[in-house]
DNA sequence: ACAAAAGTGTTGCACGTACACCCATGT
DNA sequence: ACATGGGTGTACGTGCAACACTTTTGT
């Protein structure tokens, strides 16, 4: 590549926010740095952007470094761009976040010796966090909070099948507050994505519930209706 | 600063996307480009942030130069990092958006020589730009139809005085469609955050209209109490 | 007087919210 | 039998959408 540009001793990196959801709480994907800068904190997930490489796919890469998971929908939330957010020099990073089941794929775990360990930590209760990583996870956490009003992003976090309390204590575990049991199954189901199962849960000392799964294609069929109807008015 | 990252040879750009409204028409801030490459091109106002300042800031100072205006209040969008978007090396560049009224400040005009001139545009009937600058305006374009529906951020586009049908033409501008003048009316001014002044409108050769402004402070007080009626719920 | 836009209410419908009890199952 | 969560319906209020005519003013 014919480089004309001025030359500057700047680099670009990529931080992902990783949520995930067991036992009730609402989880966040860590590392343990195992370099200098803070070397021995706890970190998210993060490294230099590739001069070969979009920066969306050196996310994904970057990632499955650090913690073994590959093939998840990261979606691009902010970049920060403070001067001094890395210490030994000019860094930006672009925020990824992404919801995924724990355990869907097998235990996280690095692949490279940057990260001594990676491990999920409930949101509630962070410790500090290395360079602005604190700040960059509280504005994921921000974001999923209100996009889960609009977007079923939930379904994400959950096993396939799921039972319709599981999915309230999600909910109430990510907007931080009490729905009403009733209300939240009517709204659920009259949208019209979930499709009940066959089966019911198994192994419980109480009455079975019913099991679903979300139907990701019924919910497009859905939204892509809105969609249409909204562009009739409008043209 | 002691830089002990690897050296590579990238930078990060800004690009805004101004957005104004004029004659009824949603418009945008182009430059023209003096320089290599895609000199004599049109392109969104932009350029390479600085080692030592923040991109925030490098995008109020490279809006500034290249058009004039300051003292906008900017919000970032999107962050563009493919490989390719600039011929010359790895250029990521930081998206920007703004909202302004058109002849609140003086006449927009480079100060430097790296645009020939800085104009108005209307958003409808866009000419090929630069770079990826088409893909980035869409983006930006999508996001504030978007945010219209729930941020009051359309006064920012039209005079301090303004009439009711002045206002809805914007919305219908902004979001491509007819909307019903009462039920307009009526919503608007159920919100509260218009303050009917004693003036009427001048120099019209019809009944002259009443003339409205934008009341931040009623408006974050509604605002407020809003966040602090679903933080009650929320505890 | 006429042209052009300002201004104004009612009704039906969809949706959210509040609220309490019986049911099925495992121990 | 009892404990535990599963599962269900109604009534009310709010907010949005559809819809047409009179009023004011300048020319």
């Amino acid at each position: 590549m014919d480089i004309q540009l001025p030359h500057f001793d700047s680099v670009f990196s990529t931080d992902c926010v990783i949520f995930g959801f067991e036992a009730g709480e609402l989880k966040v994907l860590l590392i343990e740095r195992n370099e200098e800068p803070y070397q021995g904190w706890y970190a998210l997930p993060g490294n230099i952007v590739g001069l070969e490489e979009s920066v969306d796919n050196a996310a994904a890469r970057i990632l499955y470094e650090l913690t073994g998971l590959r093939d998840i929908h990261m979606r691009q939330f902010h970049t920060f761009g403070e001067v001094n957010r890395h210490p030994q020099g000019r860094v930006v990073t672009v925020g990824y976040f992404a919801l995924i089941r724990i355990g869907g794929q097998k235990e996280v775990a690095p692949l490279t010796h940057f990260a001594r360990k990676a491990f999920w930590h409930p949101v509630n209760d962070l410790p500090k966090l290395a360079f602005d990583h604190t700040e960059i996870f509280q504005r994921a956490f921000k974001k999923i909070r209100v996009k889960m009003n609009y977007e079923p992003i939930a379904f994400e976090l959950l096993p396939e099948k799921f039972t319709l309390t599981q999915l309230q204590n999600l909910y109430e575990a990510v907007l931080n507050k009490k729905l009403d049991k009733r209300n939240f199954r009517k709204k659920m189901l009259s949208y019209g994505f979930l499709k009940e199962l066959m089966e019911k849960q198994k192994g419980v000392s109480y009455r079975a519930a019913k099991l679903y799964k979300f139907d990701r294609r019924k919910y497009q069929k859905i939204f892509q209706t809105e969609l249409a109807a909204q562009g009739a008015v409008a043209s």
